[in-house]
DNA sequence: TATGAATGAGTCTTCATTCAT
DNA sequence: AATGAATGAAGACTCATTCAT
């Protein structure tokens, strides 16, 4: 290992390599969903070894997880405790509005292709320590009830359940109508007056 | 071939063995899910052969698309119109508990290869005539409004896509984490209190 | 099914089949041994699919254990109770002259890729339902036991698995060497002694 | 080159890479068993790197033969002359418990794949000079019948093959079964129970 | 001396489907 | 109408080994 902050030329091609398999693996999800997106596929695209990809990557899942940690997100610390109900309504939607535009960014295709429940990447309960935005949200939320600043009728896992669900439905529906609908209004309406139903 | 409306013996019988067939796939869905649902479990639980399958049923998915038929739906004329918010609430709440004990009788399994973005028979506004529980509400909250019976702070497009998009994420939180949540918990109480922020 | 004993052509072919697998799978751990013992070899080998051996096998192991099963035993019911210690000697060895045979038969290189601890077709508490010559021996001294014609200064259980150890021993001893030794003669001579240190 | 007996840093830092995978290998055969004992795994158990390792070892059955001189083995000249038969029992099974502690040492599943008729290094007519525990126990009988301590009933080679087989099939049978028997008192009783046969 | 990226053949097993009988 | 033998591609993943740095 080196000292100083540069990559070595191996470490960088090293870099490149998962890159591209990486890439390769998103090109497939948009291409031809989750159903083919299978190792030997990945790599023929990537122009890489089977064996490359496990040195790179655990399992399969693993990879895919990577999708989600690229995300990008808002470190619960920078959000201030808010003063009221209403301020907390629009910082949730705000993370939100975050991960539609990242959504956004990835594609309907690749989005469509992802969002299947097989996909266990996206089962929050089997690698909690990845900074989901929800994961976010539910932080906010301790600080802000621990602060009185909001009082909740439901518990807070309640609550960061049910909005998990509505976040998935949204961006289902999204990559369903193949990005024929209003992703951030839908969005901001669902979660603000489900909130509305939630917050006292 | 007879004129008659009567079965041959010979026909008869290969009734019989297709609703073998047929019963067989669905105790192995409820039992042990779709990742188990093959051709050679089908015919060893239906006591049939391989190749009697094929001759009965073009293919698996085949099998498979008879099930969505079979989907029961609560007609909206028998709901009654609602006296009052909580009223209306419940009897939401009601058609969705209904949907879950139906997709409980799928299986976790059929249901997590069911939701995908990618399976256009989700998608609404590409097949309306069919009697999906979400058409049951939107004529439910049509009536009920036209009845005064209940206000709301949006437009029912807009709370009956959220509603969608709700249930769809509780579907899907059940089929990722493998049946291991409160499916009719969840569902309750996501609608109730998206009800509340929207019925005034 | 047919009534007949007789087997239909298909059923003939199907044995033929099985036959061949087996037959290719003696000759590749003769050749090269237990570690090369792969389903690819054995189909190549056999010139069958690698989906036909999993039509005939349940898994590799399954396979292997045919080949105990095809092991020439003596029916437990066949041996007359001992009048005395020395018959009861003169027959355990010759249940196990008879194994000597039987692995000659099969070969020393056969013998020599088969004895390994990891095939677990070897180990009797995995499918004790098989008619190893252990098998045969328990229940002949079970008998003779009970007909007070020999008397034990061990329980039965623990001859038994000495009795097993020294079988294996031996058999060991015979591929190890590479069938350069006295297999019936150390057979004979280690039961025989063993015994005559156990039965009073 | 140095002609002096001292090692540079340079040399005694390879030698210590050497001794940490030759001990982490120990600690996956003992913890994991021989299935799990992949150079991958050794090499991220000592700390090192894939490179390294071959740079040490030219494979990993080059590794696995470095265990073989480890083996304890008890000086025959320390094993006094034996007063009776009871006590050249004795001192015989203990120089096999001491083996069964040796085989338990290094695992259970690094016996399994040990003990195969194709492994060459367990053939005594090859590799003599190597201090097995039966070169020991064959000395020590030589010796006790020298001096007319004991009697036995077969020649001495006879007696020495036979508890060769019998302690094969004994760590065979403890392998077979993944350590769920009673290695020593098996070893303790079946060796005892044929000298018991053998010795007058 | 040591690193770790890359290789690609190899593992067992499951699968939907075809077809001669 | 029904059987079940046969196919072979596909699945995820492991492995020992090589080599440029």
């Amino acid at each position: 290992m080196k000292a100083t902050a540069e990559l070595s030329k191996q470490q960088l091609k090293s870099k490149e390599t998962k890159e591209k398999i990486f890439q390769a693996a998103k090109r497939i999800l948009q291409k031809s969903g989750y159903e083919n997106l299978s190792i030997k596929n990945i790599c023929e695209e990537a122009g890489v070894s089977n064996g490359s990809f496990y040195h790179h990557f655990k399992t399969k899942d693993d990879l895919l997880s990577y999708y989600i940690e690229d995300q990008p997100t808002i470190d619960p610390e920078l959000l201030d405790v808010p003063k009221d109900k209403q301020t907390a309504k629009e910082a949730i939607v705000g993370v939100y509005l975050n991960y539609v535009a990242y959504c956004k960014e990835l594609g309907v295709d690749f989005v469509a292709g992802y969002y299947t429940p097989r996909n266990q990447a996206l089962n929050p309960s089997i690698r909690t320590e990845r900074p989901y935005p929800i994961v976010t949200v539910q932080r906010y939320l301790e600080k802000a009830v621990a602060a009185k600043a909001i009082e909740l009728n439901l518990s807070i896992e309640e609550v960061v359940t049910d909005i998990r669900m509505l976040v998935i439905g949204n961006a289902f529906e999204w990559a369903l109508r193949n990005g024929e609908v209003n992703f951030e209004e839908n969005m901001r309406r669902s979660i603000s007056h489900y909130l509305d139903g939630v917050l006292l």
